[in-house]
RNA sequence: GGAUGGGUUCCCGAGCGGCCAAAGGGAGCGGACUGUAAAUCCGUUGUCACAGACUACGAUGGUUCGAAUCCAUCCCCAUCCA
């Protein structure tokens, strides 16, 4: 008998918020459930955010129930108004359909989307040539602008202000599950916990346009302990796409991770069954580093394979474990125009391998000593390599304790 | 549309004619300590040809020897009234 995929989303601490609890779990245990998360196409690559609900998806998705990927291709055309500032950066639909493109490749390594398994629809399909007065109509009316006003997100917006807009964006999710529920025959959506309101407004919807059940889940998002997002660095957000964040980087910012956090991360974040997480959450002292290589290893090996993965844990073990294999660092190879340019001056160096921002940041750390070269502190801001150290395997360059960048001859 | 208060560096937020690349806090980065952790302490945080120069305080013009600071116009935001 298989476990009720609800009370394993719970074990692992997904579980945020559910309209119908009971209803929901009978629902799950006795038959094939079809659910839905949506996507805002808005950047050409999901990241560790998304990845939360894409492990939520792949759950209920193993428990045999079916999982739509709904593309926001509709609505990010007009831009999510849920952020802070009203830079709604407008985006063509020809961005919004490549951007689209790139996330179904990367979700694919997670749900199964061959035939009969997980589908991705468009909501462009049905909010483009949405009539306004018909929407108004058939949807506005289900709409209570006193209950919106109710609840918790519009609330504190209310000091701040809050357009028609926006309440607007709440209506077109809700049309969308409406929409899922006719042609699919989605009864549940989930979606990360900021989403309660909007997706408990579809829910609603349904049960009073339609009559008929629906569902609304949210799960947690990702946190560190003291309730600050995940999954930001100093180089911007963990994305899964290694073009946008090395599998180094990616690797690297999951060792690391706060010792508090490390038993959730594993518990979101990995299918290691949570007697291991539990486990290895608990080590005490210095051990706790074994959970987080573990951590890092399986969660670049789920997004990256397990050859990249294998090659990132080489490269740090050979920089923070005395390992020895070095072929694997991070490498930043200079074009002779480059070298001609900068007289492989440490500054112009650091700034080329994108380990300072800036000369004047790169200066600045030098003067601070905390720039190694091959492990000597450098000096001064005036110190430049020498040809020789770049040609064959390179020098190796350090800022801080944890930056490294092989600097070679391309 | 009317009245009032605002728009400052990554964020919050002081400054209200020269001493302002701009207080303070948050966040980031570097150093010490450590376990590639947290906490703590110290330093640092516009750019560059770096004891100097240049670009910055919503936008554009203006007044002044000199403007983030004064004036004009415009744009945007908040609160109240319609």
């Amino acid at each position: 008998m298989e476990r009720n995929v609800y009370d394993v989303l719970e074990e692992r601490g997904f579980l945020k918020q559910c309209s119908h609890p009971e209803e929901l779990k009978d629902l799950l245990g006795k038959e094939k459930v079809t659910f839905y998360i949506g996507f805002d196409p808005t950047a050409d690559s999901l990241h560790i955010g998304h990845y939360v609900q894409l492990m939520s998806m792949a759950h209920m998705q193993r428990a045999g129930h079916k999982p739509i990927a709904l593309l926001g291709n509709g609505t990010a055309f007009i831009g999510d108004p849920s952020g802070k500032t009203d830079m709604r950066s407008l985006m063509s639909k020809e961005q919004l359909m490549h951007n689209a493109s790139c996330f179904q490749k990367q979700m694919s390594r997670l749900l199964d989307f061959s035939e009969g398994g997980a589908q991705m629809v468009y909501n462009g399909d049905w909010l483009y040539p949405l009539n306004f007065l018909d929407f108004m109509r058939d949807i506005g009316v289900y709409f209570s602008v006193n209950r919106m006003l109710a609840a918790d997100c519009y609330k504190n917006r209310l000091e701040r202000g809050l357009t028609f807009f926006e309440m607007g964006y709440m209506l077109m999710q809700g049309y969308d599950f409406l929409e899922l529920n006719r042609r699919h025959g989605c009864v549940l959506q989930m979606g990360g916990d900021d989403q309660w309101s909007n997706i408990l407004g579809g829910a609603d919807l349904i049960r009073r346009k339609e009559q008929k059940p629906a569902f609304a889940l949210t799960t947690a998002l990702l946190t560190t302990s003291d309730g600050k997002k995940m999954g930001k660095t100093e180089k911007g957000a963990i994305w899964l796409d290694a073009e946008k964040c090395s599998v180094y980087d990616f690797y690297q910012y999951w060792r690391n991770v706060a010792d508090q956090d490390v038993e959730n991360c594993l518990a979101l974040l990995t299918f290691l069954p949570m007697d291991e997480v539990r486990r290895l959450g608990a080590l005490p002292g210095e051990e706790i580093n074994e959970a987080k290589r573990v951590l890092a290893y399986t969660l670049t090996t789920q997004v990256h394979g397990e050859e990249e993965a294998k090659k990132a844990q080489t490269a740090a073990e050979a920089l923070f474990a005395g390992g020895a294999d070095l072929s694997n660092i991070p490498t930043c190879e200079l074009t002779q125009e480059q070298i001609d340019a900068s007289g492989l001056r440490l500054t112009d160096v650091l700034v080329f391998s994108g380990l300072a921002s800036s000369k004047s940041d790169a200066r600045r750390l030098i003067e601070g000593g905390g720039v190694f070269v091959a492990d000597e502190k450098a000096a001064s801001v005036a110190v430049a390599l020498e040809p020789a150290q770049i040609e064959g395997d390179g020098v190796i360059i350090r800022k801080g304790k944890k930056s490294y960048c092989r600097i070679r001859r391309a």
